[in-house]
DNA sequence: CATGAATGAGCATTCATTCAT
DNA sequence: TATGAATGAATGCTCATTCAT
């Protein structure tokens, strides 16, 4: 029956499971019941459950440090800070179960190992999106951006549009909140954050 | 030593831990320990784990259905949902280690009773701050005013600035996104949502 | 049935096993099996399964130590060291037991805590033993002197005499190993680890 | 990469495995992990874990046996037992590793096979060396000298002298115990021994 | 008002072993 | 000769819960 592809059975019966009823509460019994294996096939494939967990993230975290790694060769301003949110909004769409569970199991990802690595990822984020010297409501408007777009395909539940509408609007407005921040602020702080004399 | 306000003690030290490393690896155990009592104390003034948590939903319980009750009698319009968000705001400050709780554990919440009871009373708060015929952009910036405060002030960890501060810049972003919104869209829809003819 | 002497059950139990079948080798399923309570209960009485091994070698590291005290306040000499001998004799006697779990499971006492500390305290005795400066075939003398003993009770198993008997035995070979040591080195060393001048 | 020798090198690693952490502590994984093949290589060399061990035991089976079916063929004796005991001496040092092992866990060894084995050697050993009619004491005396021996080297870890130099020391204070027994003791019981009439 | 003692169910993990390839 | 994939049974341990005192 299976051939080779159990490994990835199991990354998604335990992606599925995880972000259904949360980390804790997935026991790997219930994974490998839902696989048709034993606890110990799981061990074939995982050194840990936590192993598990990690080796999900892998497929979130290579994208957002490339996200990363473009958006620090770029030159700091609006145009860069809005792409970031549009590649960003792409790169949770693709991986919005992980993203799901990330957000629903927020207390256990600061015990696993990955919270923290992911969290580094999200400072990182945050510190290139946002703008130092303004004010506060305008920085709170540039973290609004980002954490719009984390509540945001959860957000929309009840209200009728495709699922791809809803990116784009949550894009939208997530952009909407910067451009508004910047307009007030930009210039200034750009220049301050480049480290340049006035 | 403490005469009759163990019951409090309980409270205290369980949401401390709760919302510091979670509903579900917090144990009795832990609890009982934290306070120099034993497990078995705290059954006397709890009937379960899931009690507990419960009777520190109340404080919060408490001022929101107030809080809907009071929105459901004035007239709809910007002026009430610019109210109901201030509002909301302090009912959200007083209550914020709860807050935290429910915000990180959220795939647990989904298991608890008064998770789903919870759910309902936030749904009713989008339902009076949503404006159902608007555009899907607009209807983002209306749950974006909610969830922004609601991720509001974890955001802003880093951040130079007073609690107070904070959480007035929270809600001014959070208020302006309703604005925004409603300068939209603001007139038809209310009157659609009062089930008036034109 | 059982009246607070459960802790003192689980111990008999486990010395039973322990030493019967191994450390290893012996579950704590099995300790409770042979109790009729549950393992849980166990974990009631002694937080690991290397507690229960560390509360059993109590008893037999408190008499150690007082006999390694009360020698070190004696004059060296070979008086002394026959009447330890003579002391330590008693004490493998009272816990023969728990000397036998030692014996056959060096290996183990190896990784637990308690394995090196008792090693510690063994390695007093054949300091307070020995003769630093003797013949090699002397020092082998003295440390048989302790290590007979050490073996003693399980080497006469397929011969007839009382238990005590036996004891009394292996206490006058091993006092002899040491005399005949003495005889040939005596003076000469005692002075030097008394630290002397001539 | 090597040919051929795999069996080999799976029991040098298991010896020195099994006698560094001992037998149940050891796991197969383990072993294969240090030998860079999987757990299941090692089944095709051997049937089972024991059976590693059985075909370990192999090398100090051989020539205690012999070392036995020579002593019977002697004259009992004083003579032939201080061969017999210097023969041993020398068996118990090519095998010390292995005899490290037998040392450290005999709890282990008593739920062997092989244990069961190699202890009758021992009592055949013993009975060689014993001497039956004499007094309880020197009884012991004729045990300590085999066990003396068994003990022996790791008796004198602390001690300087080459490997050889206590070898030799341990096998003198061997012999000597035996010689003290004889000489109480030898004439009479020997010819009982050999079932002879007076 | 609280404890001491215990339970039953469950968990993550490990192990020796098997077998088709 | 060996491996990749899996199993079944067990292990040490923790948890929420109960109840007589």
């Amino acid at each position: 029956m299976s051939r080779g592809n159990t490994r990835q059975r199991i990354q998604d019966v335990a992606l599925e499971l995880f972000s259904e009823r949360g980390y804790e509460k997935t026991s790997l019994r219930e994974i490998a019941e839902h696989l048709g294996v034993t606890k110990a096939a799981l061990y074939y494939h995982f050194k840990t459950k936590e192993d598990i967990v990690i080796s999900l993230f892998e497929d979130l975290s290579r994208p957002c440090d490339e996200l990363i790694a473009w958006a620090r060769e770029q030159q700091p301003g609006l145009e860069t800070r809005l792409e970031v949110l549009r590649r960003y909004s792409e790169v949770l769409h693709d991986a919005h179960r992980l993203h799901r569970f990330m957000q629903e199991n927020q207390a256990t990802m600061r015990e696993l190992s990955i919270g923290e690595s992911f969290k580094e990822r999200l400072v990182e984020l945050l510190d290139i999106v946002r703008l130092p010297g303004a004010d506060l409501s305008d920085q709170v408007r540039c973290s609004a951006a980002l954490f719009t777009m984390h509540a945001g395909m959860f957000t929309l539940q009840g209200i009728e549009g495709s699922q791809e509408d809803k990116r784009r609007a949550v894009l939208e407005v997530a952009q909407d909140l910067l451009t508004t921040a910047h307009g007030r602020n930009g210039e200034r702080t750009d220049a301050a954050a480049a480290g340049e004399p006035g």
